[in-house]
DNA sequence: CGAGTATGGTACCGTTCGGTAACATGTCCT
DNA sequence: AGGACATGTTACCGAACGGTACCATACTCG
């Protein structure tokens, strides 16, 4: 396994951020370009303008660190939610609809990897990992999300179709990163149109 | 990054299957398993009844024994369209609904990892590496398939159609890992008609 | 000022990694 | 029989890994 070019982003040392915020932002910039096990805690440090000696003051171990983290890429994923809710307030059909077309236009955009908590859940299957907690408490949390709206829209079996807009997402992230996304945002927004109509009709 | 139970099946050395083949099928459990990266060659080679140096005698590194693997898993999946094509003749339409069912099947099943190819393109994000080309002509020639199907069918947009439904089962796959597959084979038929429904009507 | 605390720097530990050298066994074909 | 060739065995290499000890700085705050 060859290396990757290193420490592209360096965070430039001292811009009043401490030091457990420079790593966190590194190790999430390094992981997910080049996938957690191909990262070393060393070139986290290095690209965070620190050393390994504060990393490890910060963090137990490096799959603690990796726990870390997912925990903040869920919160970012979290935080879209309250957005939608702001953004169509009283309409969780507009907001479910919202939802996709944000994801595909994510998707669709620049050369992406996909979604970072699947992509660690790819990369980490031991049972015990730390990470894994993080991973499945997200995946759930979003899908009580979407079955909330479906029902608030009065949709028919709205965790069937939770399920459903979920699957599209999740492949479509992951087709991304192996084929390529042109046109996916088109048929992410098709899809969901079909899936959305065949629960209008109870 | 704590280890995992290794050498869980030991080919017991003389069946008479040569090494190469040994090795083939040891990395393939062991990668599928445990991801490419976590699994060392010595661990392979230990797997397969034999030894490091037998290894690089048939493969001239790890990454080219990782995308002869990668190929013999395209090659199984490749396959299966014969099987589909020979167990409903002329019919395309029936042939996409057998192999969705054939793949909503296979997910939902006991505990599986997803598309091997699909988790490598996670692990490997290196643009140059040997495995890259394999994932992508795979997938591409997959993709092929589908469209043929589709326009044979007589259904609208097939090339949509194709990427829809590969999304969906994509999709599947990844979910099946990071939530589990509760469900998900009604979850995906379900779907996968709501989809071809919408390209019946053209 | 002076003590306490957080950080930076560097050298180091034991282990594992991918990969190789050299030599001892087979096993098969003529 | 005898040579050719594929395999098994062991030891080893340099590099990178996760993780730690030790000490020199800075900065803060009484």
């Amino acid at each position: 396994m060859g290396n990757f070019a290193k420490a592209v982003l360096n965070t430039d040392k001292n811009d009043k951020i401490p030091p457990r915020a420079r790593l966190l932002g590194a190790a999430g910039e390094l992981f997910y370009r080049h996938g957690i096990r191909a990262v070393g805690v060393e070139a986290i440090a290095e690209a965070a303008g620190t050393n390994k000696m504060t990393l490890y003051r910060h963090f137990a171990s490096k799959d603690e660190l990796v726990a870390e983290y997912l925990r903040q890429e869920a919160h970012k994923a979290d935080a879209y939610w309250d957005k939608l809710e702001a953004a169509h307030p009283g309409d969780p059909l507009a907001q479910i609809r919202a939802w996709v077309k944000a994801m595909a236009a994510h998707v669709a955009n620049c050369e992406e990897r996909g979604c970072a908590l699947a992509n660690a859940a790819v990369e980490l299957p031991e049972k015990g990992h730390p990470a894994r907690a993080v991973i499945e408490e997200f995946k759930r949390r979003q899908r009580a999300a979407l079955i909330r709206l479906g029902q608030s829209a009065g949709l028919s079996e709205p965790d069937m179709l939770a399920d459903e807009l979920h699957l599209m997402l999740e492949g479509a992230r992951v087709t991304a990163q192996s084929v390529g996304a042109d046109g996916l945002g088109a048929r992410l927004m098709r899809m969901s149109e079909a899936v959305i109509a065949s629960h209008r009709a109870s």
